[in-house]
DNA sequence: GCCAACGTTGGC
DNA sequence: GCCAACGTTGGC
């Protein structure tokens, strides 16, 4: 089982939003190294939600995978901002996964706490520019972000 | 196949 | 709103 890191800005999809929906599609990456990490996931791996773009940004809760291999639907619909002409449903470019609402850590783990606690070679989220969506977290650095968020859980 | 221009991400 | 980082595009 392996621990993952996914990025989305709340003003488009939040924790909130997948709590009320309970699983959903993560569609619309368009990024080919974060694609990749996308196909090796494996259901039953647990990623850890991040809100990117927002006051503070910051992991804000946890999912598990529950489905692999999905074709991104956007891809095909010229309306949508994914829209890639360039794929087609016999050759499709785009794979993604379908996520489940595990927990919401409140308060959140912001992403000053991230760099103090870790290596931006231990934790990619706080390497300087970084721009990758979604992410592989070593096992014991995410068993230490979920100490930090259980510790924080108790008032 | 190089690389400048351009567009996007995302923290601040 | 600014701007650094960096991936992509397209001319050559």
């Amino acid at each position: 089982m392996a621990y993952w890191l996914m990025k989305s800005e709340p003003d488009v999809y939040s924790i909130d939003d997948l709590k009320r929906d309970n699983t959903e599609l993560w569609d619309g990456v368009r990024n080919y190294q974060a694609r990749n990490f996308l196909t090796s996931m494996a259901v039953g791996d647990l990623a850890f939600f991040y809100h990117s773009n927002t006051k503070p940004p910051g992991i804000v809760g946890l999912m598990d995978v529950v489905e692999t291999q999905v074709v991104d639907p956007t891809q095909f619909d010229s309306a949508s901002p994914y829209y890639d002409p360039k794929s087609s449903p016999e050759q499709p470019r785009w794979h993604t996964v379908t996520v489940g609402y595990k927990e919401t850590f409140a308060p959140g783990i912001t992403l000053d706490q991230m760099k103090a606690a870790f290596t931006p070679e231990d934790l990619w989220v706080v390497r300087r520019g970084n721009r990758l969506s979604v992410m592989p977290v070593a096992d014991a650095v995410a068993a230490r972000l979920l100490a930090m968020a259980r510790g924080q859980d108790k008032p």
